[in-house]
RNA sequence: CGGGGCGUAGCUCAGAUCGGAUAGAGUGCGCGGUUUGGGUCCGCGAGGUCGCCGGUUCAAGUCCGGCCGCCCCGACCA
């Protein structure tokens, strides 16, 4: 490509909305541009790069069994209410009314289409396992789009979907996207770690998500360097350690003045905040027969805990879940800031499981400016539920081996989930297996945004002047530059070196336009093309043409008669450096 | 959806407190010259519904009201 007919000019100062790197490099390098809140425009460039990432998701899931299809965007609303999602799923989904009438969705995800194909298609247990999956845009009206191309509303997804006899031939795809997924984001020079992870929306039993690592990511996780456990934060259980056993002592009420928070309250009465509850107040929607029914729930839990919202909405298999407000806590006879289960009827009461263990806690009286002390768990109050409702924290001990866990932040680049029967199950899916048995089918389903791994690749590759992109994922592999000479015709030799290297199957972004040296060089690194050629009369005085890797891992002066030999090798090499990255992984099971 | 910020040339920003005549700069873009190994220098030129609608006023980029858009924090989220 000619640098001069190129659909797309760098910048010299990024917009000033783009914050973090990713987003900053790739608008002023040309890669993309912003429509509207969480909309981009992928450039040519931008494109190459994406169509790449996608090719190298291709070839990881073909090479685990996969067969490519595409299902429809646009998804009759029918197919989603049988499984229920139509219902579940919230404004995030667009929604619309076909010129008949009939309700429609965006498809945000193919359960539904391929468990309807697979309830047509599938009849033995001959015709499984399969693996198929499509690249496909999806429109997903986050509320909150932010950092560049991290999170967007409307992105390319690979979606994958296995289909199994039994558990057993689940876990075997869901093993071998497991180690896929490690191959290619290698191939891609990510790095990145499996974390345990919420089943969210899918459903299902197990799921993990692969996490690039990085302050600039909004996921939080729980990190063990001890056992190498990992976990989303929402889901992550920890060790909780029960204080010392005590009797149980009178029940008092105590004047408390203004003590209103936890600190406040565990500094007025002389005490560490692990003997004080707190208690929250939420609405929580659930749904019961189709219909939606808001609750009233009081979560407890110890006052140097945070509360893990999450968890408490998967343990109230809930919908969604919000703070009460004021009025809807005065209702119910409870007093914001004093709160307490003690004598409080026709609420939904959650303690978390530490609780019961904790004796003689202070809590609130519902009486403004009084708590409980001595308030132990089962004598004076009782709930609805006791389970872990808390969030882990750094330093907490790991569930697995104990050791302090360390919190870090994470982009999630991509997820996988046995979902089990769930979809088939709702829709009739089944097939007829050996014995003779009608059986819903097992499924599994994979996601990948290659468009949010485009930008992790920037964000992890990049210096002050610009992207370094790895040579598997770069718009083009060679940066030819020609700086005009007074003796040398530096452009037609450039020229020539355009065709030869093109004739070989290089890939080749060729600056051939009039600007100063110094624009060029700017222009080539901030685009981050792997290898840079320069023909200038200077490296020809010195014996050749410079070569030089973007990523400052050497340069060399190639006499001209042997550039195209050595461009080849030196692409094979770094190509093969990438490669070398990708080996087996062991799965934790 | 709550809190905060911003909206003037492709991009980065002045101008707004205190209303006043053809709305500016840098960069980018076009033309001419100059220069040619890290964003040369000089000249000329094109480029604007001052986010939108309404109001106040003799007069609005500037004041008032409403709306829209974008960004950040939170809520939310495969």
């Amino acid at each position: 490509m000619r640098m001069s007919r190129l659909f797309s000019q760098t910048l010299r100062r990024p917009p000033s909305e783009a914050e973090i790197p990713s987003h900053r490099l790739l608008l002023r390098a040309g890669y993309i541009r912003q429509l509207g809140a969480g909309l981009f425009s992928h450039m040519p460039l931008g494109k190459r790069s994406l169509v790449k990432i996608e090719n190298i998701i291709r070839g990881a899931m073909d090479a685990i069994g996969g067969q490519e299809m595409e299902m429809p965007v646009v998804n009759p609303a029918e197919v989603w209410k049988k499984t229920g999602r139509w219902y579940e799923i919230g404004a995030e989904m667009a929604r619309f009314v076909d010129r008949v009438g009939r309700d429609m969705v965006l498809a945000m995800t193919h359960e539904e289409v391929v468990t309807d194909i697979a309830r047509q298609e599938i009849r033995s247990y001959r015709q499984l396992p399969l693996l198929v999956y499509h690249i496909q845009t999806k429109f997903r009206d986050d509320p909150r789009p932010r950092a560049g191309l991290i999170r967007v509303r409307e992105f390319r997804m690979k979606d994958s979907y296995t289909l199994d006899c039994d558990w057993e031939g689940l876990d075997k795809q869901y093993r071998a996207h497991y180690q896929a997924y490690f191959d290619l984001f290698n191939r891609c020079l990510v790095p990145c770690i499996a974390v345990k992870s919420d089943v969210g929306m899918m459903g299902g039993k197990l799921a993990h998500e692969f996490m690039y690592l990085t302050p600039i990511g909004e996921d939080s996780l729980v990190l063990c360097d001890n056992c190498g456990y990992s976990s989303n934060r929402q889901v992550a259980p920890f060790v909780k350690e029960a204080p010392p056993a005590e009797e149980a002592l009178r029940l008092e009420e105590v004047y408390t003045p203004d003590c209103k928070t936890i600190a406040g309250l565990a500094e007025f009465m002389g005490i560490p905040e692990s003997k004080t509850a707190k208690a929250i107040f939420l609405i929580a929607t659930v749904a019961e027969d189709e219909q939606d029914v808001e609750k009233f729930v009081l979560a407890i839990l110890r006052g140097d805990m945070e509360l893990n919202e999450t968890k408490l909405t998967n343990a109230l298999r809930a919908k969604e879940l919000r703070p009460a407000t004021e009025e809807e806590i005065s209702v119910k006879g409870i007093e914001p800031g004093f709160g307490s289960p003690i004598g409080i009827k026709d609420i939904l009461v959650v303690v978390d499981d530490l609780i019961p263990r904790s004796p003689n806690m202070v809590g609130g009286a519902n009486r403004v400016d009084y708590h409980y002390k001595n308030v132990n768990y089962d004598r004076d109050y009782a709930a609805d539920l006791i389970t872990d409702i808390s969030a882990a924290q750094e330093g907490y001990g790991c569930a697995e081996c104990g050791a302090p866990l360390r919190m870090s932040r994470g982009v999630e680049i991509g997820n996988i989930f046995q979902l089990g029967t769930r979809y088939s199950a709702a829709m009739g899916a089944n097939f007829l297996d050996k014995d003779g048995q009608l059986k819903p089918i097992v499924m599994g389903s994979y996601g990948i945004g290659p468009g949010r791994l485009l930008a992790c690749v920037a964000e992890e590759h990049h210096d002050e002047h610009g992207l370094i992109m790895p040579i598997t994922v770069a718009p083009y592999q060679v940066h030819l530059v020609f700086l005009p000479g007074k003796k040398v015709d530096t452009q037609a030799m450039a020229e020539q070196l355009y065709q030869d290297l093109q004739r070989v199957g290089v890939e080749v972004l060729y600056d051939d336009r009039d600007e100063r040296p110094g624009v060029k060089f700017n222009d080539a690194d901030l685009i981050g093309i792997p290898l840079r050629l320069v023909v200038g009369e200077r490296a020809l005085t010195a014996g050749g043409l410079e070569l030089k890797r973007r990523d400052g891992k050497g340069s060399w002066t190639v006499p001209a008669e042997e550039i195209v030999r050595t461009v080849l090798q030196r692409i094979s090499d770094m190509e093969a450096e990438i490669e070398a990255t990708v080996a087996p992984i062991e799965y934790p099971g």
